[in-house]
DNA sequence: GTATAAAACGTATAAATATCCAATTATATA
DNA sequence: TATATAATTGGATATTTATACGTTTTATAC
């Protein structure tokens, strides 16, 4: 086991650059890759990544990744913003502090209020620190799973 | 029977102004707006109208016209705007004369201007009244449908 | 280490959706 | 008008996807 996340990644991939229409064909695609699951793991997967089903214009379906998941140009640049001035994280209950290089939180805070990861209600940058304030009902966890897949590099 | 046309464009609004998450629900709202029919009917309306299921960000989907069926949040405000403001047109060659309500005409005139319709040269804008200049090989029924697939509560 | 809790997964099954087939109604054509 | 063809639909069913539940694994606390 403990292959979850690399699954995911690799689900990811697999959908952004192929015409997937149902699960027993990723089901496939998957097991070439190296991972044999199971459908229901499968649709699980698939619900986690937001994975939606959509007209090919024509007469099919098939699976395409949420719109925040196409990484945009300009979206590339702010995750750079974000790599290059964060330097640590923590949290105290709905509130979480960004530790930042000197100079950087302006441009990490305005990355991350555009990236808008749907667990941040807002933020608010000095020189080197960012106040975080977490939507109701997110956590922690939550974030570092957003920003695990939204800025892969960071991985905790 | 006969009513497919209709029915499709029911579906399409409860579509666009609701939450729906499966077939059930939305079978439930077309048989209050009088159109009684079966799953198997509506899945092929469906996948006539190219809906699409997609993931609400957080824990379910629901149904979603495709991307071109999509009106751009601004737009439909200056759609509003038309709507607001205009009160006839009518048309002398390759000119048209909108009347608007009083000191509509600029807020018409502009909005007119970013829906940038192929048929529409230029406006030029008083207090209720906006001068139109067709393009060239342009008539008045071509604005006129453009009219009705644009800003589609003013059918003639 | 052990105990306990949480996460990940498969099996079986439920729920949701698509399609095959036959019947009916509309439309085109002779 | 009669006939052929195409469109629309429902019932039954197949296909596809989601989930309840139990089990195993992994993480966490002691």
């Amino acid at each position: 086991m403990r292959q979850r996340h690399n699954r995911l990644t690799v689900v990811k991939e697999l959908i952004k650059s192929n015409r997937i229409d149902n699960q027993d064909a990723l089901l496939d695609m998957l097991k070439t890759e190296g991972f044999t699951v199971t459908q229901a793991t499968l649709s699980r997967d698939l619900k986690m990544l937001k994975v939606g089903k959509i007209s090919d214009g024509w007469s099919g379906y098939y699976y395409a990744l949420p719109d925040n998941d196409l990484i945009s140009e300009s979206e590339k640049s702010y995750i750079q913003d974000v790599r290059r001035g964060i330097l640590s994280i923590e949290f105290s209950g709905n509130f979480g502090v960004i530790k930042t290089r000197p100079g950087h939180a302006n441009s990490v805070g305005i990355a991350l209020d555009v990236l808008a990861l749907p667990e941040i209600l807002g933020t608010l940058a000095g020189d080197d620190t960012i106040f975080v304030i977490l939507r109701e009902g997110m956590n922690k966890e939550d974030l570092q799973e957003s920003f695990k897949t939204r800025i892969p590099e960071i991985e905790e």
